[in-house]
DNA sequence: TTATCTGCAAATGGTTTGCAGCCGA
DNA sequence: TCGGCTGCAAACCATTTGCAGATAA
């Protein structure tokens, strides 16, 4: 599609097939509410038959990251997950049982946040805040 | 002291030269409230003139781990920090200009997470929340 | 003595980079 | 055409592990 051509040179970017490919890879796991890893990406694409190195993966999705299309979050044992920007902000809780995220947003502990900071004398440049679980006993 | 050898053997483990140093070490750095990584424990273990592997030091950091006398951070980039555990719990601050870690705890946002997680049907094993700041603007 | 520990070096795993050739504008 | 892009392989960096020798109990 067009837009997706668009946002690409919007960013400054040359319309190419792997920058095309992963961003529709991106887009299509937003569906389901899915955070992707580099090599998750990766794997898709070679299933797919597309012939791109994991390198350019990395190249393409930190290139997306600068412009600002996708958020990048490390999550505990150097993995980092990818999902398209989609404006709004939010935290994530991982099931430690089945690896699935979860996305939830809470405007106490936003404004909590801001309290804190603004009362230690800072102001919140960003923040990270992640809940691992587990299903409740039953 | 006495103390520190005791609980090396509470924790079943031997009473060695590195582990002591490094217990030591954790100790005096927590009167700075300075966290330390394993790259800062090995470095100060050499000036002082003692001959401890690095590997030694990951080894002796996770064994603390497990037993519960130290709490391992994950910060962004890969980096993880230690600090003894003082019981209490508590999240942190990151200064981006000076890199300098804060602590702070707020039962509100506590209480918060724990209610979030049980309305989507899990309880916390554990979380992680960090506040990315700066100086307040004059 | 002997099971545990340690230093060293080599292995790991995720991520980044150098480089020669490729390709979109 | 030509500078940006790509694949490949090698480099990186924090952390882990295998192993033979060292050491606390």
């Amino acid at each position: 599609m067009a837009t997706q051509n668009q946002e690409l040179r919007n960013a400054g970017l040359k319309v190419t097939l792997p920058r095309v490919k992963i961003l529709q890879l991106l887009e299509a796991a937003e569906q389901d509410s899915h955070h992707l890893s580099a090599e998750d990406v990766y794997k898709s694409l070679l299933d797919s038959g597309e012939d791109v190195g994991l390198a350019t993966v990395y190249r393409v999705l930190t290139q997306f990251e600068s412009a600002g299309l996708v958020v990048r979050h490390n999550f505990e044992g150097g993995h980092s997950v990818f999902e398209m920007a989609k404006g709004d902000h939010h935290d994530h809780m991982v099931c430690l049982d089945s690896g699935q995220v979860l996305e939830f947003c809470d405007p106490t502990i936003e404004k909590r946040q801001h309290e804190i900071a603004d009362e230690m004398g800072y102001e919140i440049v960003d923040h990270s805040l992640v809940l691992y679980v587990k299903p409740k006993e039953k």
